[in-house]
DNA sequence: CGCAATTAGTTAGCATACTAACGAATTGGA
DNA sequence: TCCAATTCGTTAGTATGCTAACTAATTGCG
């Protein structure tokens, strides 16, 4: 065996995310926030105005269904308020709640200070080959096997979403034309 | 700014771990198999010899209760049968289904297949890098905040399960004192 | 204009994880 | 020997994702 790493790459890459993942859950959950909802938050903050179901679904990379039940939550507990939009009376605009915007900045710092501390003492000439490396695997791996591909609305840096499936959001639509009543 | 790459750190590990992670699940869904299901049966075969429920729970990396409705979809498509143990009438052994020995092969080579593919181009000294790298970032985040961590029982290299929550499944025995009637 | 196609959001049903709490069997110490 | 503690597996309830299929509203073309 010429590489005995290869062989652990996998296991070693996703146990990462996860230990990384689940680290900044258990410093934000005494604010009572799940991964999902302070993600759904940040998004909300960032964005310039005032977003649709549609528009969050997008920028969190899930689908508009589990954002449903994920905007049930969070606007139950008051974080978040939902209101119809004048223009488009299928829409409805997110707006955050009062008490959400104020621990945004909280959730903000909480993953300012988990990146520093996990990757401080990284010298940044290898942290630089290690995010060259995952950004090559990790185009390799969301290219379809089957060479398909019609650009998504990337609006997020690199699909960091948790969307199965691959099925790009955008090309919903394209499958609903059909059904529609057999 | 001094560097831009540390923000999107971790937006890309987590994508690039997912990305991963569903293109196997994509290969694999036509055999029937999902990753819970598939990691379960490969874990089954490269056991020495007959897994009780615990044991392999701890492999996977996830809570008994899950694996409970695991294997209750594994067992009724056939997968897998559990037979009570005879010395001790608590333990049921996990036995692969014949319709499962068939298959675990073309498991292990989908996964072999798709880890050369998204590794194969990237040349060895940036691999081991990243690894490294990886590794680093994996300790560090698998270390408690409150600095407990009584060993746990590693079976597979590297945290590599969905176990939410680093109960280290070894404690939860310990955590189970108590309650019992309040 | 008017109807077909599209789009926003929802519901229903499933998969996969978790914690809490329990019942049955086993074990170990007084 | 015998009861308390432990261990194995389970059920119950929740969180988070998905696809399929639906309703309501809007848009756009003939």
């Amino acid at each position: 065996m010429p590489e005995p790493d290869y062989e652990t790459f996998g296991p070693l890459l996703h146990g990462t995310a996860r230990a990384w993942r689940l680290k900044l859950d258990e410093r934000l959950k005494p604010m009572g926030l799940s991964q999902a909802k302070w993600r759904t938050l940040l998004h909300l903050s960032l964005a310039p105005g005032t977003l649709t179901q549609t528009e969050i679904a997008a920028r969190l990379g899930i689908e508009e269904p589990s954002l449903v039940t994920l905007l049930h939550r969070l606007e139950s507990e008051r974080w978040v308020a939902r209101r119809s939009a004048p223009h488009d009376r299928r829409c409805k605009m997110v707006y955050l709640g009062r008490r959400a915007q104020r621990v945004i900045a909280q959730i903000n710092a909480a993953a300012d200070e988990l990146r520093h501390e996990l990757l401080s003492d990284i010298p940044a000439s290898e942290l630089h080959t290690c995010i060259k490396v995952l950004a090559h695997i990790c185009g390799k791996a969301e290219k379809h096997d089957k060479l398909r591909r019609n650009e998504m609305p990337r609006v997020y840096p690199s699909g960091n979403g948790q969307n199965r499936e691959r099925h790009p959001i955008a090309e919903k639509r394209a499958l609903r034309r059909a059904p529609r009543r057999s």
